[in-house]
DNA sequence: AGCACGCCGACT
DNA sequence: GTCGGCGTGCTC
């Protein structure tokens, strides 16, 4: 089937893994460029698409083409370098392109708002040019404006009207006359250039200089520095080499790292425009900060995982900090890795890409270490500043109450009269996350989901904390009705609770999700800490990650055990980077960090050697043992996730998906297995796993699993969804 | 995913 | 007699 027009190929967002074929509308421009957003018929709608190509043919019949309705840009709103990206990124995550490239811009643009920033200007219309200004002889005010506007051909913007004494009333009245108009113009672009920089008279060491000396114009860099040895520093000196271009930088962080100490960094160095998009901006704000990055306004970008697809005019360098952190994969829907895309649009964009970590994600290191990645290494801190110690408590044979040994609460008491601050790390919030009845050993179950309730003090509420589910603590036994119901195990409320008891009259911090939910609570107990006030903060990740705590010169982690419980391969890297990022906070401004961790396995050999041989020895150990096991990054992984609301239909899905022939005998499945917390807000979940060496052939494979699910009669009674590469493996 | 069309149960 | 339940087909 062929037209002898030309054909627009478009991506709607629809769920749909496929683009649409359209007939042009009327009086296309010819040089109308991909990256163009097109309003588009589609089934009964009328939808906003995007331009992804032209093709001669199609095999959609003729008669079955509609022409879209009308260009809504005079130049595509993504530069090619990023609409690349973006159909990559829908092949690689076999993801819906309509919806990924929904996903890359900005909400208001997904609605049809201008890709520039307009100004609306008020001009004298022709009309209003050929009048006789003699009509308006008893209106002088408006005859003054008139003659204002006649002689400045693109006519002035409101401010400029009001400045030169002119009423907005006025101008009402001449455009009721059609002698004036309103004109929507694109805003002119201002680029910024770079005057002041300022270095905080910091000088750097030889090291450093080695580090941004072998950055060069184009690949990728991972920079593996500990805490404390100036990885900032090193990105600040590199974005001003390419400031001084005219270049602009992006800047990608984890979510949390996003914090006003970052961002003002950045600012205070350069005086050129940064601007931020993260999840707390309004679809406004988005639109203005995306509009500043891709018109070449701002000379500094930086955002959570989300901005790694904003356009720049003048793209110069990306940065991604904290490398390994798992917020930069998207977690839901378009499931992308934004350090992966970084790297990708690097290449893309032929410029340089900076990867920074203390402790770098496995597969960084592997590309450092085969050469993909350059690698850099910053192994010192400043001279004041020691390097932090480990010692492990044995908890093996020894009393704990509520997860203090003897020992642990002696060390506390040693650095608090020094008049430091302490740190006590615990992954897990609210007191006590089971209830129990030891009559006849019910515990409080979530009905919504496999899991137990976790009491929490405020209000003795249980709470589950993978649906939200609440109820009011019950007086007796759900089973038994007995009254003398147990709280067992530890969160950071009790943590605090038993701090208090111990150490009277020291104040203590909990930081966590419920003591931070009021906005400025967060901000209000940094800074306390800041002060430098003896005392002890209690946390969950919200602490290990990000802040500076400069009086800490002693840090907890109360209960590491867990990690060696965990049956996901990644457990181990994961510890590794947690003790590292926790240890991290402590012993800076010349006072040495001690970092103590209870356990159960004093002798664990992956625990003994991070703390003995250090994070890269570590790291590769963890590596040899993934060649070994043949797992990521030597081998290619991606999961296939079902839920739904009856018990066995995900996994009747999984099961016909995966019962069909492979395509190569180098693909492996495991499973389909029910997921490690099956039940999770009401809907039972399942997974399987497709491996292969290959990642062509793993890519292939899974195009003709999803082409069969897609015509498969189960799969519209379950939700699906592919997460390649996945981070966690339920 | 939506949405439209189509064929079988309890109500004004 | 009809309103509406959700099975299934389709979206250029």
């Amino acid at each position: 089937m062929h037209s002898s027009e030309r054909l627009l190929e478009i991506a709607v967002p629809t769920p749909l893994r496929r683009s649409f074929h359209y007939l042009p509308p009327d009086e296309l421009p010819a040089d109308t460029k991909p990256g163009c957003r097109f309003q588009v018929p589609f089934g009964s709608k009328s939808l906003i698409g995007i331009l992804i190509g032209y093709t001669e043919e199609s095999n959609t019949p003729l008669e079955k083409l509609r022409r879209a309705e009308k260009l809504l840009d005079p130049k595509p709103i993504l530069p090619e370098a990023i609409l690349k990206l973006c159909l990559w990124s829908a092949d690689y995550y076999h993801h819906p392109v309509g919806d990924v490239l929904a996903s890359a811009i900005p909400v208001l643009l997904r609605k049809g708002k201008p890709g520039q920033q307009v100004s609306h200007r008020l001009v004298a219309t022709k009309k209003g040019k050929e009048t006789d200004q003699s009509s308006l002889q008893r209106a002088p005010q408006q005859k003054a404006a008139l003659t204002l506007l006649v002689r400045q051909m693109n006519g002035y913007d409101r401010k400029q009207l009001k400045a030169a004494g002119i009423s907005s009333a006025t101008i009402q009245a001449l455009i009721r006359k059609g002698l004036v108009r309103r004109q929507e113009m694109t805003a002119p672009v201002t680029a910024f250039s770079l005057n002041k920089v300022n270095s905080e008279n910091i000088i750097l060491s030889s090291e450093q200089e080695v580090a941004l000396n072998s950055i060069g114009d184009h690949g990728t860099w991972l920079i593996q520095g500990i805490t404390g040895s100036g990885k900032t520093e090193i990105y600040l000196r590199a974005i001003e080499k390419i400031l001084r271009k005219n270049f602009q930088a992006l800047v990608l962080v984890p979510e949390i790292g996003l914090t006003p100490q970052t961002v003002q960094r950045f600012s205070n160095r350069f005086d050129v425009p940064v601007v931020l998009l993260h999840s707390g901006l309004t679809n406004q704000e988005r639109l203005t900060a995306w509009q500043m990055a891709s018109s070449g306004q701002a000379g500094i970008v930086i955002g959570t995982r989300s901005a790694v697809f904003t356009p720049l005019a003048r793209p110069g360098m990306i940065v991604v900090d904290e490398e390994h952190d798992a917020s930069l994969k998207q977690h839901d829907g378009f499931r992308y890795s934004a350090r992966d895309l970084a790297v990708l649009r690097g290449q893309f964009e032929h410029i340089p890409v900076l990867l920074g970590s203390a402790t770098p994600s496995l597969e960084s290191l592997n590309n450092a270490w085969t050469g993909k990645y350059t690698s850099v290494q910053l192994r010192h801190r400043p001279v004041d500043i020691a390097k932090e110690s480990y010692q492990i408590i044995n908890l093996r044979n020894r009393e704990t109450r509520d997860g203090f040994s003897k020992p642990l609460i002696r060390l506390i008491e040693q650095h608090l009269q020094s008049g430091s601050q302490v740190l006590v790390f615990l992954n897990r919030r609210g007191f006590a996350p089971v209830l129990h009845c030891p009559e006849c050993h019910w515990t409080a179950n979530c009905h919504r989901c496999d899991a137990r309730m976790t009491f929490h003090l405020p209000g003795q509420r249980l709470l589950c904390h993978h649906c939200g589910n609440e109820n009011p603590m019950p007086q007796y036994c759900e089973q038994c009705h007995a009254g003398n119901l147990l709280l067992l195990g530890i969160g950071t409320q009790k943590i605090e609770d038993r701090l208090k008891i111990l150490f009277p009259g020291v104040r203590v911090l909990r930081i966590d999700r419920d003591s931070t939910r009021r906005k400025g609570s967060l901000a209000s107990m940094l800074a306390e800490l800041a002060s430098g006030e003896p005392l002890i903060l209690v946390g969950t990740q919200m602490i290990a990650k990000g802040h500076h705590f400069s009086e800490v010169t002693l840090s907890v982690i109360v209960d590491i055990d867990s990690s060696f419980y965990s049956t996901d391969f990644k457990a181990m890297e994961r510890m590794g980077q947690l003790i590292l990022q926790v240890g991290g906070r402590s012993g800076r401004s010349g006072k040495a960090g001690n970092v103590v961790i209870q356990s159960h396995f004093p002798d664990q050999p992956v625990l003994k050697q991070l703390i003995k041989e250090g994070y890269t020895q570590f790291a590769r150990n963890l590596l040899q043992e993934r060649r070994d096991n043949n797992l990521p990054p030597f081998c290619h992984q991606a999961l296939v996730r079902a839920e739904s609301k009856s018990r066995t239909r995900a996994l009747e899905f999984l099961e016909e998906l995966s019962a069909t022939e492979r395509s190569s005998p180098r693909v492996d499945l495991l499973g389909p297995v029910p997921s490690t917390m099956e039940k999770r807000e009401g809907f039972y979940r399942a997974q399987l796993l497709f491996s292969s060496t290959s990642r062509r052939i793993l890519h292939a494979e899974l195009d003709l699993r999803i082409k069969f699910a897609e015509n498969s009669k189960l799969a519209r009674k379950v939700r699906w969804s592919i997460d390649v590469d996945p981070v966690d493996l339920y």
